[in-house]
DNA sequence: CGTGCATTTGAGAAGAATCAATGCCCGTGG
DNA sequence: CCACGGGCATTGATTCTTCTCAAATGCACG
């Protein structure tokens, strides 16, 4: 159940590794929109595998206000930063109909007692996970209403075409207007008004739920922050053995989306 | 050189692991301040040990805007997020003089190979560096200049206490008010504002550069966002063996500052 | 006792939120 | 097949917040 063309940000794990997470979480679960899959404060020690739809990780502050941390997509790993926290510091709702699959955090840890090739994996993909939140700190922090869109759909747009969900132009986004105001940092009016100004400048075309970018690259300036390109550096294959490398998945890509 | 004071971070490593992150890095370094450490984009690998000293962790937008990420203090690792990267996301400057001790990522990744805890370690740090950094996101992205300059005053105040660097209600700010705008996302005029209201509400009391907070639970209330308290989890200590664990240092802490 | 950085203060402009309606799409049930 | 209702999207008017620009003041250090 696990999206197979997910698996190339697998390609520093070997075959067994990537068997091992596949069957390490418990059954596949359907859940409709708006279900809360786990909330903030939680203290249920696992994390999740996102089989299919689109989640929200937020936080609800003391005045009521909310704020999207990241917007999980098929493939993703969800709740990893519980292993460094009693209470789960984010909530995961639904965003989507989702299909997802619970990973117990101890399992997690076995697993990577027995391959340091996963905890190497693990390691590195939540490193991906800073790299993303410093990009959107400095977006939502020190850039422009339209700017923060235009980073957001950029990396939106990246993320699915990754996962064979995108066009090479265009994709769907999934979410109310209000949502991806709470991703940037914007009211819902405001993020309206963002969109259509976009259309007015010919940086962007809608139809229903789904947004065209007219032109990648003056885009990209628009959104004032590169894109990133990760690493898979040969001197992080040290932990590598022979007939493990027999095993491995695919050649190894030079980008890849985020998965912790 | 190694902070002494900061062990109580590194309770999950063992003795040996703890010697082995002390002498893997090169000499310490002294540099002024204003030094870049290491600037975004560059494709160095390697990390840092900060030693003493404040540091930022930056990055400059195209439009020139510049947003700190991370401020870093004595006993911080900077720079491990390059483990992901071909190019540097960051720049990492001193905004005091400072002492550093470079750290090849191969060196790192070698300890890591031969010490599955050190592993276990640098990846609770990264998850940590991640709790922080949606904090940072959430804060800067929802809520007012007063609660974001709250939040930032009891994180620093927090840190600064891990290692004994803060009094019981005070610190010392090290640095200028536009670089507390860098961070928190506001101008240096509008930062000078906030700070002088919070000093008629009697929020804060002020002088030269060190700043006291009046009722911390009070204080906590405007920043909205609560205090996080990092585990320990039994179930992390897959990875103990029994010689190892009698070299442990000291007990293992609750809280700990991030150190990643 | 300058000199240079940093803080403080003021006035006005620009930006985003808020409040309040209205319009649109789509599924449901009569 | 159409009326109805609910969730979203869109729009306008107004208020509040924050930035910008500019200048003055203060402070530390040579």
């Amino acid at each position: 159940m696990f999206p197979s063309h997910r698996l190339r940000d697998f390609s520093l794990l070997a075959a067994a590794d990537v068997e091992a997470l596949r069957t390490l979480g418990g059954p596949p679960v359907a859940l409709p929109r708006h279900s809360i899959i786990r909330s903030e404060g939680a203290t249920d020690r696992s994390a999740y595998l996102l089989v299919d739809g689109w989640v929200s990780s937020s936080m609800l502050l003391a005045g009521g206000e909310r704020q999207i941390l990241k917007l999980h997509l098929p493939g993703d790993m969800l709740g990893s930063t519980g292993m460094c926290l009693d209470h789960a510091i984010d909530t995961l709702a639904a965003l989507t109909p989702v299909i997802v699959r619970k990973v117990p955090l101890a399992a997690l840890g076995q697993l990577m007692a027995k391959s340091p090739r996963m905890a190497m994996f693990m390691l590195l993909s939540a490193q991906k996970e800073r790299v993303a939140l410093m990009d959107r700190v400095a977006s939502n922090s020190r850039t422009s209403p339209t700017a923060r869109m235009a980073f957001l759909l950029l990396d939106l747009h990246q993320r699915l075409s990754a996962i064979g969900q995108a066009d090479h132009d265009s994709f769907e986004i999934a979410i109310t207007q209000e949502q991806l105001g709470d991703i940037v940092g914007l009211t819902s009016v405001h993020v309206n008004r963002v969109l259509r100004e976009m259309e007015r400048e010919d940086l962007i075309q809608r139809h229903r739920r789904r947004v065209w970018i007219v032109d990648f690259d003056h885009f990209r300036t628009v959104a004032r922050i590169p894109r990133r390109d990760m690493s898979v550096d040969p001197s992080w294959r040290i932990l590598d053995t022979p007939d493990e490398d027999a095993q491995r998945q695919g050649p190894a890509s030079s980008t890849a989306s985020t998965a912790a």
